[in-house]
DNA sequence: CCAAGTTAGTAACATATGTTACTAATTTGA
DNA sequence: TCAAATTAGTAACATATGTTACTAACTTGG
């Protein structure tokens, strides 16, 4: 168990000036937005938006989930992830089946044309992280994705207040 | 001999699979979309959007700026900085001055009410910095903030290409 | 049982955001 | 010197996203 050291590199009482690159806050977010905006190129040649390509990935990672699974498991609220969802069947790569004994819950799956472009993106997406995180070092890496995992749940955390 | 099946050894295209709880790009956009939720409510009780909150930054760290040099040190399109000034402007947070010598442009700063809000929602933005980077250990904290660095760099480089 | 509460999902509305195309001002270069 | 290209900023449109409130299906507790 560590010692929770709270020290910063300023002293007590001495206001910082917010400067918006030194606000790490703003780097992750803004770092988010250049990652999304890259990633979208392999959605758009599938015309597939983000919000869809987030629930193929859901739904091809658990097989079989229900719509409320996917606002669960990502940063979506359910009424994106039900228009999500309505597209994707629409486009044929998503079939929804009745769930066995709860007649408001329908059963999410991939249809063989959705498989195959969640297969498809998922090669682009894997290539795109490999390249990113090829600039750090192993240990970087595996320690950035540690501090991302402590710094979600700390975000994750305050966000349930109010 | 025969080749008996496929090698299970990593190497550049073998075929993981995506899961998303390990997909570093996927963790980084939740992030930031946790944070940004968190910060929102800085801004909602000052009647301030996060487009708003960025160029007031941007302001308030440069004094006086141009609104092109906001859309370069922001990663917000043109219209969105144009919409963000037109409502500071409105509310009075923000003056425009008459460039020295082109009329395209004008130059901006913050009315002394603009400071205000500025300096309020700045304090609470560090207070909520602190919060959230008080969950890892000051190197830890140091090498998260030089990975962010590298990715970003990295993201917008590639994010150049086509 | 069955009235009251909860949950899954969606419709309808309001707002926010991105895209295209335009105006006006400036720069370029033949 | 002036036509063509570039740049700052905005308007108008299309699309995307969030919010509220609703229906239908379940669950619960008396």
């Amino acid at each position: 168990m560590t010692v929770a050291c709270v020290s910063r590199k300023t002293k007590p009482g001495a206001r910082r000036k917010l400067v918006l690159d030194q606000f790490a806050p703003y780097r992750i977010v803004a770092l988010g937005h250049a990652i999304s905006g890259r990633l979208a190129r392999a959605y758009r040649d599938e015309n597939i938006t983000i919000p869809e390509w987030r629930v193929l990935a859901v739904i091809g990672e658990a097989n079989e989930v229900a719509a409320r699974d996917v606002v669960k498991r990502t940063p979506m609220d359910k009424m994106t992830v039900s228009r999500a969802v309505a597209s994707l069947e629409q486009k044929g790569f998503v079939k929804r089946a009745p769930h066995k004994d709860d007649r408001r819950v329908s059963m999410l799956s991939l249809a063989p044309e959705g498989q195959d472009v969640f297969d498809r993106i998922a090669e682009l997406a894997l290539a795109f992280e490999d390249d990113l995180m090829s600039t750090l070092e192993p240990e970087e890496a595996a320690a950035f994705r540690l501090a991302l995992e402590k710094l979600e749940e700390k975000a994750r955390l305050n966000g349930q207040v109010e």
